[in-house]
DNA sequence: ATTACATTTGCATCGTTGTTGCATTTAAAA
DNA sequence: TTTTAAATGCAACAACGATGCAAATGTAAT
């Protein structure tokens, strides 16, 4: 599938930015900030223009942000087994690469009397294979 | 176990705003902002000092920082049940309220080859009994 | 209690990020 | 090609994390 097949299919205008957001993030498979997209991109946006990308973006469904620590953002592309129930995210401690994790998942959440559960985010920070060596 | 106490036995000097982040946060039992944490002491502090007690206190464990979507901060006590392993946060959409939960642990944790877990983050939202009636 | 010293605080300041308003440009449909 | 709604670039602002430095404060020694 391509980047321009999925702004179609979302009746999204086909713009250089949004393509090249897809593109980017899709060639690499893994989830990338800001700057590594800007980096790996040939056009000069605007922040403002990339800011309001990712976010629509994310309003259809077609990209997740990933939060680490309050200050490293990143984004994934989604896929139709992601966006069905929440996966896990790993970070490495060295490189700072974020991997979606699709096996992980939460067994046993035990809430107290009357709370319900709606959505887990779970990050798991560690060493990589290439980190690790 | 008193404020002062905690301080002291971490060697760390007494100060009104490092007592009263304690007291409050002590108190009330639950996660809180900074903001929630200066509407609650009756000293006024300079957000410069907020922002260094808060990390002194996190650097020598007595505290720890919980991050919800890239934008709301708050800070709860470490105990030595939670400061042991990992342990999950619960974010309820309605109210914004906070909380610890002991119980919630990560079962089969399968990474890919080579990779090795550190830390791990849980947070789950969803609507408190509070919220929920 | 007073002194001395290291730590902490308040203030100014800066960088980054998220956000909005508005005029201009662009994509897609008529 | 023309039209129109949407996207972009620019300016500007708020919030937050962070640092340098002089003044104030806590603590230990006298």
């Amino acid at each position: 599938m391509k980047a321009i097949d999925i702004l179609n299919s979302h009746s999204l205008k086909r713009t250089s930015c949004r393509e090249g957001i897809i593109d980017v993030i899709m060639i690499t498979n893994q989830a990338l900030s800001e700057n590594e997209i800007r980096e790996r991109l040939s056009g000069n946006y605007d922040r403002t223009t990339f800011y309001r990308s990712f976010k629509t973006l994310e309003e259809h469904d077609i990209i997740h942000k990933i939060v680490i620590d309050n200050q490293i953002v990143k984004y994934a592309l989604d896929t139709s087994i992601m966006h069905k129930n929440g996966h896990a995210h790993f970070f490495c401690n060295e490189c700072h690469m974020v991997q979606c994790l699709e096996s992980v998942t939460l067994q046993n959440v035990e809430l107290p009397e009357g709370y319900t559960e709606e959505e887990t985010e779970i990050i798991i920070k560690g060493t990589c294979a290439a980190c690790k060596k």
